[in-house]
DNA sequence: CGCGAGCTTGATGCCGATCAATGCATGTGG
DNA sequence: CCACATGCATTGATCGGCATCAAGCTCGCG
């Protein structure tokens, strides 16, 4: 997120999965060598998304998971009458497209917000290796089930708190996966506008603007327009929680 | 009956997987035979959980799944401040458990709405099969893929439906899975409090109560307590879509 | 330079929260 | 059996937070 990706827009060479920086953050984690190498061994292909374009999209046929490599996404459903929602954002070594296993076709578009590369993993072949490495398989449910634990914060989120409140967990969750990346954290661009940020905490952008202001206002955030500096991070963590009364 | 030496109130018998009547919307679906056997050697335990009771609670270690045998449950989340939000109803032949994988702990509570009896799959030995069986492990994916996709879902609806739309979806679904069981569907019983409802749909009780009201006053339901009679399906789904303007 | 996408800010209105009273079913003990 | 308590649901009155509508503003870019 942070990076400026207009370096190299296409990998020239592969990056084994014992090489990648995100590996600890990715679905290698808790793999030996050996094993990472037999993941690489289906984990061929790259794909770049430039930004703007989606990496897949509702009804396509699902065939295989991605790795952000690098670049930012969302994801975002939408219901027969044209609402929207973004359901998240994407960075570096999350994946995508949980979302098709179900039905074997996906039913939300991924997006990219900035340009991106990401891993190719034939999910077919993703399964069969699964059976032979029981890390490998663990890591995936492990990943599968804290997408749920995050989706259920999200509903958290929608269904009680106020739009302040909603902004302040927004942010601290961006800042501390930036951490997770060796990112400052406290300083962040943010890669979506702010409709998107609206769409995915169920406010409308006027009233994402005016959070900002008001942040900004009380000394917590300094705002110049996608560029944020988080100045008083106990305070945003406060209205999150016990900021009742 | 397994000789359980704890045994408060284990099922007198048990019945395989291959003669459940719930088979078809449980972790069996595509297996052989053969397979469910395997399944119920591991899926040897049943548990009993009384109305008003917890199967599991947040920051409980996480050992096992659980199929819903009979009853009716609910999951939620809460805060550190107290927040609470219900993240779902499950039904028979519905998986509890999933958010626990992650961390080794679970994350939400599972309350039991009625008396309700569940089957225990140790995690672990399930994670052994799977890897013998390509057919439980892909089924076990699609159940997480889907808990995604409906977690997906109600995010929509929180991010972005007004308080009747809400309703309408929320019965919808209900009527939806109560049919894949074999229930009328326009008949229903519901097992949880407006407040439940409410907690689920980010509204208020008194939301909840006045929405059935209307739904009643307009001739799409008929609401005595908890029963509910559903007039006018087609109704409640245009509600749910294109009701804008 | 002028255009347009995205952002900010203000004025107003509405939906749902909140507060409060009543109704209704179930259960308990006298 | 009734009196009473309790939990849940309904309904009304009022209030507040966010949506909506409507101008400007900023910045990047052709």
């Amino acid at each position: 997120m942070q990076s400026a990706p207009h370096a190299i827009r296409l990998e020239p060479f592969k990056v084994a999965c014992a090489n990648c920086n995100l590996r600890e953050l990715c679905l290698p984690v808790g793999m030996s060598v050996t094993q990472m190498d037999q993941l690489d061994a289906i984990v061929a292909n790259r794909r770049t998304v430039p930004r703007g374009e989606a990496l897949y999209r509702a009804g396509d046929g699902f065939a295989s998971l991605f790795a952000v490599r690098t670049g930012f996404f969302k994801t975002c459903v939408s219901s027969e009458d044209g609402r929207d929602q973004v359901t998240g954002f994407q960075m570096g070594g999350e994946l995508l497209g949980l979302d098709g296993i179900g039905t074997d076709r996906h039913t939300c578009d991924a997006v990219a917000l900035e340009d991106a590369n990401v891993c190719v993993i034939p999910y077919h072949q993703l399964e069969g290796l699964a059976r032979e490495l029981s890390d490998l398989q663990r890591q995936f449910h492990r990943i599968m089930s804290r997408e749920i634990v995050r989706d259920h914060g999200v509903m958290l989120l929608l269904g009680s708190m106020r739009a302040e409140e909603r902004l302040a967990a927004f942010l601290l969750n961006l800042t501390q996966r930036l951490r997770a990346r060796g990112f400052s954290g406290s300083s962040l661009i943010l890669r979506m506008t702010r409709e998107e940020i609206g769409s995915y905490l169920g406010l409308k952008l006027e009233t994402v603007s005016r959070a900002f202001s008001r942040f900004q206002d009380d000394g917590m955030l300094e705002v110049r327009q996608r560029h944020i500096e988080i100045l008083d991070a106990p305070a945003l963590q406060k209205l999150v929680n016990g900021s009742s009364c």
